[in-house]
DNA sequence: TACCAGGTCCTCG
DNA sequence: CGAGGACATGGT
C-alpha cells in the first residue's frame, strides 16, 4: 500500500476538494470552488489565509476573511497602511489577533521592500529560493510557506500539517516530523502541482471529519482496512 | 467544562 | 536539536 494508492481510496471516498478557497466576484465568503488564482488579489487572499489559519480553525479565519473582503483589505498596499489595532479588530474571530496582524502588515512590508510589493515577482523565484525567502519573513513557517508555494504559487510542494502528521503515525507509516513526512511523500510521487494540492486537501477532510484527534470516526472510515489502529486503540 | 482547531516564535536545557 | 509556554477566538 504505497502513498499514490492511499490518494486514489481517499479522492474514490471524498471526491475532488477544490482548494484553496477563494472569494468569488462581488462576494465575501471563500468557496471550494477548485478555481486556480489568477489575479493578484486572489493570491494575496491565499497568502492571508494561510497565515490567518495557523492552528486555528478554517471556520474562525473564513468570517476574519469576510471581514477583510467588506473592507476591500484584499490589498497588499492597504494592509500595508491600515492601522495595526484596527487591522487586529477585523481579523479578530481568526484568534491570536495582535500576533497575526502583526504578520500581515510583516509578509506585506517585506514584500514591498524587496519585490516591489508584487506577489509575482517573488513567487518567479525558483521554489527552494521561494521558500527560503518565505521563511525569513517571521510569522511564516514551513507550513505556512508550504501552503503559499502549492497554493498560492502554483508550484509543486507538499504542505505537511497536524491531519497528515496524526493521519501518517495512525495508518503506521511513522511517527516523522515535518521534514521527514515532506521527504516521504515528494520522493514517492510524482512533482504535480495538482496532485500535491489534492492530495493534501483530501487528508484535511480526512482528519476533520473522521482521523479526528479524540473520537475518531474509524468505523466509516475509508482507509479503516488498511489501517494500523481501526479501532481508535491509540 | 475542557478540549480542539489546516502553527510559529522564544526560551531553556 | 526537542520540549514547553505564549498567543486567543469560537464550536462542541
Amino acid at each position: 500500500m504505497d502513498l499514490y494508492q492511499i490518494y486514489k481510496m481517499l479522492l474514490d471516498a471524498f471526491g475532488e476538494q477544490g482548494w484553496w478557497p477563494l472569494t468569488d466576484e462581488g462576494e465575501v465568503r471563500p468557496k471550494h470552488t477548485g478555481k486556480k488564482p489568477s489575479k493578484e488579489r486572489e493570491r494575496f487572499e491565499i497568502v492571508i489565509g494561510a497565515i490567518l489559519t495557523q492552528n486555528t480553525s478554517w471556520k474562525n479565519v473564513e468570517r476574519a476573511i469576510e471581514n477583510l473582503n467588506r473592507e476591500n483589505l484584499i490589498d497588499i498596499q492597504k494592509i500595508d497602511e491600515i492601522e495595526i489595532n484596527k487591522l487586529a479588530a477585523i481579523i479578530r474571530s481568526a484568534g491570536y489577533f495582535n500576533q497575526k496582524a502583526r504578520r500581515l502588515k510583516d509578509f506585506v512590508r517585506f514584500l514591498i521592500d524587496n519585490y516591489d510589493g508584487k506577489l509575482e515577482n517573488l513567487f518567479s523565484l525558483e521554489m527552494r529560493r521561494l521558500r527560503e525567502e518565505l521563511l525569513s519573513i517571521k510569522g511564516i513557517g514551513k507550513e505556512t510557506a508550504d501552503s503559499i508555494i502549492l497554493y498560492s504559487a502554483l508550484q509543486p510542494i507538499f504542505v505537511i500539517d497536524a491531519y497528515t502528521k496524526r493521519i501518517m503515525k495512525r495508518l503506521g507509516l511513522g511517527d516523522k516530523n515535518y521534514d521527514e513526512l515532506q521527504e516521504m511523500f515528494m520522493s514517492s510521487l510524482p512533482k504535480d502541482q495538482r496532485l500535491f494540492a489534492e492530495y493534501h486537501a483530501l487528508l484535511v477532510h480526512l482528519g476533520k471529519n473522521y482521523c479526528k484527534k479524540s473520537k475518531p470516526n474509524c468505523k466509516v472510515c475509508p482507509l479503516n482496512g488498511m489501517c494500523k489502529y481501526p479501532d481508535n486503540l491509540n
